[in-house]
DNA sequence: CGGGCTCTTGACTCAGCTCAAGATTTGTGG
DNA sequence: CCACAAATCTTGAGCTGAGTCAAGAGCCCG
């Protein structure tokens, strides 16, 4: 499809500096693993990786599934989630573009995952990834921040699962969505909000009643806004953070 | 206070599989990162550690502090808690002997850390351990892995908080208890409880009483039995870890 | 053997759940 | 482009599991 790593490799220095290909027009490519990576690295990852698509709700991967391949997330939002024996559900993340989805170590999922909306995924076999990783501890070494930073928040999620109340929760669900995907100023953020009031539920403990009351609330108050159905303007970020946190 | 590193490597093959001094006779060196080394990478290791007692209720570090020192617990039980500025308590984990505790990456410290009764640290600066750690993969390697199961239990602890009921919350703390210290058979197993009630109820997200009554009903049941007030019998642990589960 | 803990138990309250109607949005086919 | 069915979301009314408040029981340690 493309001209061969070796032209590139003894080309002038220039073409050294810019990935060739898919990876040199990936949107994502500077918020995942692969920026670390250097132009020839990041050929030979190129040449082990395939894109595919999953639709709204497919399921990506199961829940001790012992798996082959891992993958960044280009595109579209996935849901990582938990189940009860009795269909009890708890949602323990959300992965957006530039997220890193996989177990580098385990070799297993401790979650199911599922398509949001349209996901687009750029796969690699998770034993020849794990073997670039031998090879380069660099590549180790930013996945080993990725696990403490997902380790971070569930750390986080904890405290809100733990002891925060319907409406604290609610707000700290918008102020993570600012913080990940908003388009934010340093009052105000447009999110996008592709998953459902269920989904939002399951990701914070409570019943879709409880989140569309909460939700309902915060518009009240003039701290949300909606700007159609998916998407929402958050009006006064430093109050949402505060009552994320309890004080009032 | 012993002899050096070099004789030692210079001895005979049986003085270089057993570490000398501390190490040699440190009993959690199997169950800690410190498995993974090699008697000389141990040596130099234990030259650069220093041990360190904590009495019952004394805090170990404090959340967002940027930390110097990482530590192997040889002794003890620690809580690791989040705080809201209310003073709403959430237990994020407990760590136990042989356990590591120390924000590799990151630099700080996710959450507060409190001796639950006397402590004993095998501590580290942070610093020279992450230069140990660039040095030798096998302790990168090790040190990932560790974060790995942390995250793999905070997420099952997330499903826990988000949508067990007060029994089943209960009956996984007993079932974490003697998965991780217990002295178990396949049926039963004897487990030391050195934390508080309300310490296990802000690991539950629950309240003492809430606990108090459900260990009551699960003593009514026949499950659990206590042995003193700090060790406790597990009767049925098979039935135990159905009902954490919600299968009756 | 008594003072100060921690733990247990009881009685009552309430935040969030359940159940049930409607309202709104989305998707589909003519 | 509109109509209409299906899905998702909102709102209301009443219920309930766990919280709150309060009293009493055990336990530990001088």
């Amino acid at each position: 499809m493309r001209m061969g790593g070796a032209t590139a490799e003894q080309g002038c220095l220039r073409l050294k500096q810019v990935p060739t290909g898919r990876c040199a027009v990936c949107g994502v490519r500077q918020a995942s693993f692969c920026s670390v990576l250097s132009t020839a690295e990041l050929q030979q990852l190129h040449a082990m990786s395939s894109q595919k698509i999953f639709e709204p709700g497919e399921l990506i991967v199961e829940e001790d599934a012992s798996v082959r391949q891992v993958a960044n997330v280009l595109s579209g939002t996935i849901k990582l989630f938990k189940l009860l024996p009795d269909g009890r559900q708890q949602i323990t993340g959300f992965l957006f573009g530039g997220d890193f989805l996989g177990p580098m170590l385990s070799g297993e999922y401790a979650t199911f995952a599922e398509a949001v909306n349209r996901v687009e995924l750029c796969m690699f076999d998770q034993d020849r990834l794990r073997e670039r990783m031998d090879a380069w501890p660099h590549l180790e070494r930013r996945l080993f921040e990725d696990a403490t930073q997902t380790l971070d928040r569930a750390l986080d999620w904890m405290l809100l699962l733990g002891r925060k109340t319907a409406t604290e929760r609610v707000a700290s669900f918008f102020v993570m969505l600012a913080d990940r995907v908003g388009e934010k100023n340093d009052a105000t953020a447009v999110v996008e909000v592709p998953m459902s009031r269920s989904d939002i539920a399951d990701y914070l403990g409570l019943t879709m009643e409880t989140v569309s009351r909460q939700i309902s609330q915060l518009k009240r108050a003039g701290l949300l806004a909606a700007q159609g159905q998916h998407v929402l303007e958050i009006r006064d970020l430093p109050t949402l953070r505060r009552r994320a946190e309890g004080s009032q």
